[in-house]
DNA sequence: TGGCTCATGTAATCTGTTACATGATTCT
DNA sequence: AGAATCATGTAACAGATTACATGAGCCA
C-alpha cells in the first residue's frame, strides 16, 4: 500500500530522477517545487529512515573525505508505489492565504490598512512570479523530454496563478477606492 | 501580545460579527471561507477554552430546553488581539496543492493519466467555481456596507484564481497534445 | 582564519484531523 | 418513528516546524 504522506511522494519523486543526499533532497525542494510544496530536515530525514525500513528506498554511505554522507536510492518497489498513487487522480489541493483571512475580516479596519495587506500580498507575488519565469524561461530551452514537459507544466501553473493574483489585486484596490468615493 | 494560531483569528473575526456557538462556528467556517480555511470540531472547542481562558472570548450558557448550548462573544481585548492582526501586513500564503506534485513527477506516466488528473482537477475546480459565483451573485446584491465588500473582494479572489487554474488546464491538455503528436 | 556550504540528526512543540461518545430537538 | 440537525467534547494520531547540536570541507 502506497504511503499517504506527501513528504515521502516529493522524495520518491526526486529520486527516481537521482539518488540524493538529504542535505540535496532539502536543497531541491527549496526550489522550483518549493511554490507548491515545502520541507524542512525534520520532515525529510525521519521519512528517508521510514521510507527506508519500508524498502521504498535504499541507503549506502558515500563519504566526502572524513564527511558522514548517506546517499538514497529508490527501490523497485519505491518505483511503483510512486507510479500507483499518481495514477490515482484524487487529490487534496489547499490554498491557504492568510491574507484571504485579513480580507474577509477587514470590515471594520480602515481603508489604508486593507490597502497595505493587498499591496504587500501584490510585492511578495510579483517576487514569486519573477523567480518562476526565470525557471520557465530555462525550461522553455530544454523541453526535450517529458520530464521537462512536465516541470514546464508545473511551472506555468504558478505563473498564470499568479499573474490573476496580480491582476485580482488591481481590481481589488479600485473596487475600494470607488466605495471609498461614494461615501 | 496577538495570537498566532490562525484558528483562532478567524473565530474572533467571525465572533466580532455576532455572538455564536462551537457549532454555528464550524458551520461558518464550512461556508464562503471553506475555499481558504478549514477547520474542525477537534480544533474549534480546544480553541474556545483556550481564548476564554485568555479574556479575548467570553461564554454564556444559554440552553435550549435540555440541550447543552455555550454562547461566545468576544472581548474588548478580543478586539483589539484582532485588529493588532489584521494591521501587520506579513502574511504567510501557502498554495498546497497535491495535484501540481502529481504533475512534477508524472515524467514517466503515459499521457492517459496526466490527462486524468488534470481533468479531475478541472471538475474539482470547476464545482468550486460554481460555488463562489453563487456567493458572488448574492453578494452583489447587498453590497451596501464594509463588511459586504470585504466578503465580495474575497470570494472574486477564489473566482479569479480558479479560472485561471481553468484556463491553465485547457492549455496544459493541449501542450500534451502537441508534444505526444510530436514524437 | 573566518565564513559559507555540505551534511546528519533529534527533541520539543505546534496544529490540526479523525473518529468516537453522547444526547437533545426538530422536521417529515 | 426515524432521520436530520443541533450541540459539546475528547483521545489518539498525524504531520510538520523550529531550534538546537554537531562537525567536516572549501574558498577568499
Amino acid at each position: 500500500m502506497p504511503n499517504e504522506r506527501k513528504t515521502d511522494i516529493v522524495i520518491l519523486g526526486l529520486l527516481a530522477h537521482e539518488p540524493l543526499t538529504g542535505y540535496g533532497i532539502k536543497k531541491l525542494i527549496d526550489g522550483a517545487i518549493s511554490f507548491f510544496w515545502k520541507g524542512s530536515y525534520g520532515s525529510i530525514y525521519p521519512a528517508l529512515s521510514a521510507m527506508e525500513k519500508d524498502g521504498l528506498i535504499t541507503s549506502s554511505e558515500m563519504p566526502q573525505g572524513d564527511r558522514k554522507r548517506i546517499v538514497y536510492s529508490i527501490t523497485e518497489s519505491g518505483r511503483k508505489a510512486l507510479a500507483d498513487w499518481l495514477k490515482i487522480p484524487a487529490a487534496k489541493n489547499e490554498l491557504k492565504y492568510e491574507t484571504l483571512i485579513k480580507l474577509f475580516f477587514s470590515g471594520s479596519a480602515d481603508k489604508d490598512t486593507i490597502t497595505a495587506n493587498i499591496d504587500s500580498f501584490a510585492r511578495e507575488t510579483a517576487a514569486k512570479l519573477a523567480l518562476l519565469k526565470q525557471y520557465q524561461e530555462t525550461l522553455g530551452k530544454i523541453m526535450d523530454n517529458s520530464d521537462h514537459l512536465c516541470y514546464y507544466l508545473t511551472v506555468s501553473f504558478g505563473i498564470e496563478t499568479y499573474e490573476a493574483h496580480l491582476r485580482w489585486c488591481e481590481s481589488a484596490k479600485k473596487l475600494l477606492e470607488q466605495q471609498n468615493d461614494r461615501r
